[in-house]
DNA sequence: AATGGGACCTGCGCGC
DNA sequence: TGCGCGCAGGTCCCAT
């Protein structure tokens, strides 16, 4: 589940590999995933353009193009953006949706299993709504910032680092680790959590992200590397999937709960 | 403002 | 062996 340190591991995957070559031939093969403009525009419009700057924002991947457009792609769940040498004889793997042929022999396929992600080219990318809500940058806030941002904030710690409006970038997964690490209770009301739970939380968000993006990412069920590889940072996993497990800290049996309808992890002893 | 639910999808693992 | 079911979680949308 592609998250922020995934999409970062995407992203700079990406500027090495692609950044500067020209998009020669768009194939879809499922509509679905195209939500902006029609399919045959959106191919049409593409093709010929080169790939002038990589960017992420949130969890959305944006790559600039040469006429001033952009190409912005969201992995959501099962998303995958993996580099091919070749494709089979039918031109595709078992779940591509859209397969961009680039200059130079590179395909660049776009393959998601459960159709929930997205793709769109806009011309002007601020302009998005989706980007337009997003809170956040985590390693663009202050401890001041954040510290505000939690005033009077009564949702519990957990759902509210998941919200994209609140922070942009964190998503299940690392809402459950940086939690354990900073040793919050993930159904406590942000308001409650003293100063010296803010600051921890604050700086486990940047600790804990940073180390995912250092490792390649969390590769649990579908999220791989550009080059088809595993991200390594599950290594790393202090909590998430492993309820009735010891704590690696104080050996307690790991709990799962539901928060917004999400399994949350954490360490029922730990984080009091 | 906060919370809960359903919707979008597919494949997997479970119990029977 | 096979069927039906629940579950996974990013985001949007609606209801309370």
């Amino acid at each position: 589940m592609p998250e922020l340190p995934e999409v970062e591991t995407i992203k700079r995957d990406l500027q090495k590999i692609i950044l500067g070559a020209k998009i020669k031939k768009v194939c879809v093969y499922n509509p679905m995933v195209i939500r902006e403009p029609s399919p045959p525009v959106f191919k049409k419009s593409l093709e010929g353009l080169v790939i002038k700057n990589i960017l992420r924002r949130g969890k959305l991947l944006i790559l600039e193009l040469s006429n001033g457009s952009a190409l912005t792609i969201h992995l959501k769940m099962t998303g995958q953006l993996v580099l091919r040498q070749k494709l089979s004889n039918s031109g595709k793997a078992k779940n591509s949706r859209v397969v961009f042929h680039l200059s130079g022999g590179k395909i660049l396929d776009f393959n998601d299993q459960r159709l929930f992600g997205e793709l769109r080219l806009v011309d002007d990318w601020g302009k998005i709504k989706f980007i337009q809500s997003l809170g956040p940058e985590p390693f663009d806030l202050t401890y001041g910032d954040f510290k505000d941002m939690l005033f009077k904030k009564k949702t519990k710690i957990k759902p509210l680092l998941m919200e994209q409006s609140f922070i942009a970038g964190i998503g299940n997964l690392y809402a459950s680790e940086i939690l354990f690490r900073a040793k919050v209770d993930p159904a406590r009301s942000a308001q409650s959590l003293s100063e010296g739970e803010k600051k921890a939380v604050y700086k486990e968000i940047k600790k804990v992200l940073s180390k995912a993006i250092k490792h390649g990412g969390s590769s649990i069920d579908d999220y791989v590397r550009l080059s088809g590889k595993k991200g390594d940072y599950v290594k790393f996993h202090r909590v998430y999937g492993r309820q009735d497990q010891p704590c690696f800290v104080c050996n307690s049996k790991i709990k799962k709960i539901t928060q917004g309808g999400r399994g949350t992890y954490f360490c029922p002893k730990c984080q009091m």
